[in-house]
DNA sequence: CGCGCAGTTGACGTATGTCAAGACAGGTGG
DNA sequence: CCACCTGTCTTGACATACGTCAACTGCGCG
């Protein structure tokens, strides 16, 4: 649905739009809302764990992750952000940061200044409205992959991944026909879905073999998405793309 | 900190005060705001996926948990909540439960409608900060325990999960000296940690055995909090239990 | 053209799952 | 107060999905 953004902040404008329709004077707020742009190469730390940022960043364009380290030194990637979202907007009402953003491919990223965003919400109750419920579908998200991580094999896992990832791009008009753009290695797979990098070579080839997805560098492409969508147990339910009042 | 309460809702009230001062005023809202009480017995189901709910649930006693279901009918637990939380406040801004709620031992709950909730964060936006700043933390512990099911082995996993309930029921008053009670069984700490129910009755020996924690007909004490803190990897940065100014 | 990272492959190890039988315990009825 | 009964927990034998290691390949970038 969305055009390629003309101003940083039509991404997230429009993202938000799209559910939770704005008025007139309210987008333009938005639309004037002070960003900072800054480009980033992969493996980039955008923000870290411990941090009291004083900022929330938006993706614009690219994909980032939210991870954590265990002590053992295994990392989990608990999140990936596509354009519009906003990875860190919780670090609005919570101090210090519970997690490390980077940068998963090459990326630019906007920053908002926490005070910015106060001012509107308290001028606009709206669009606090609209902001938390950003927050709530994140965490909608983030229960979906414990469901994923904790009780399913890793073919489903991967499946279910792509399926996800497939409809989020979609959903921000950065899918083309049957395929998108992954920029992210098997390595970084692995930590999202909790399996080792060799056995993510090893499922995605058994995903290929099966003729749920193809991939040619960092493309991939799904030939059926009824069968992909079966294989992957995916419901769209949990990522609430609808607004309130449809079906 | 907090006494037993003498409303349903002061259980609520002062947990958000504790991080998130309230004025004399704000609290004497929410202490009228009007709150039907149940009591359920173990295993009832409190909420289901797909419903829309037009009323949010508070834990006045007992256990309970979201979950949802695999295809292959595997259950994942994938939060518990202790007296003062609200499981499903998220419903207040996402239409369709995309989880179900169910109580875990027997317990009372509390029910406040939408719209009363709605009026008084109208009215107060800081009540709206303060509730929008619960469902972040929830959001926190759901990533933490991605971290915790991805990443660490069972009997890691598990320490973590029995620091997390003692720190958690500590903050609303609910432990006495270096002991707990919880009311759940093997089964569902199964469901919760991503593992099976015979690996739980192994790993929960394992802790025994190596003087971690101590059970007796569900009954928790921990000898030696700073051991099973280090055994689960536990630091409890991530449950936000200090206000925005704290160190 | 070659360097280096990402991906692949095979052999092998292990944490955890499954199944099924048995022990225990807490609540209920006599 | 005892006896039973059901749900919970425990135990052992065995199965398996996935991890680890290490060598090899191939592709994209300079």
């Amino acid at each position: 649905m969305p055009e390629p953004p003309p101003t940083p902040n039509a991404r997230m404008i429009c993202k938000l739009d799209s559910i939770f329709p704005l008025s007139e004077e309210e987008r333009q707020v938005l639309e004037h809302l002070p960003v900072l742009v800054k480009r980033l190469k992969a493996d980039q730390e955008i923000v870290s764990l411990g941090e009291r940022p004083q900022q929330c960043c938006l993706v614009l364009e690219g994909l980032t992750c939210v991870y954590k380290l265990s002590y053992a030194g295994r990392r989990q990637i608990m999140a990936l952000h596509v354009p519009g979202d906003m990875p860190d907007l919780h670090s609005l009402h919570l101090a210090v940061m519970d997690i490390s953003i980077a940068s998963v491919s090459s990326c630019t990223v906007g920053f908002i200044q926490h005070e910015d965003l106060r001012r509107v919400c308290e001028r606009f109750p709206r669009l606090t409205a609209a902001f938390w419920r950003e927050t709530l579908v994140d965490a909608s998200i983030y229960r979906e992959w414990l469901l994923n991580v904790g009780q399913r094999d890793a073919y489903t896992r991967l499946a279910h991944l792509m399926c996800e990832l497939y409809t989020r791009l979609s959903a921000v008009g950065l899918t083309d026909e049957r395929t998108f753009e992954l920029p992210i290695t098997q390595d970084e797979l692995a930590d999202t879905l909790g399996i080792s990098a060799v056995h993510v070579s090893r499922t995605l080839q058994a995903l290929r073999g099966d003729g749920l997805i193809e991939t040619a560098r960092k493309r991939v492409t799904v030939p059926s998405w009824s069968k992909l969508q079966e294989a992957g147990e995916f419901d769209p339910l949990y990522l609430h793309l609808q607004g309130r009042h449809a079906a």
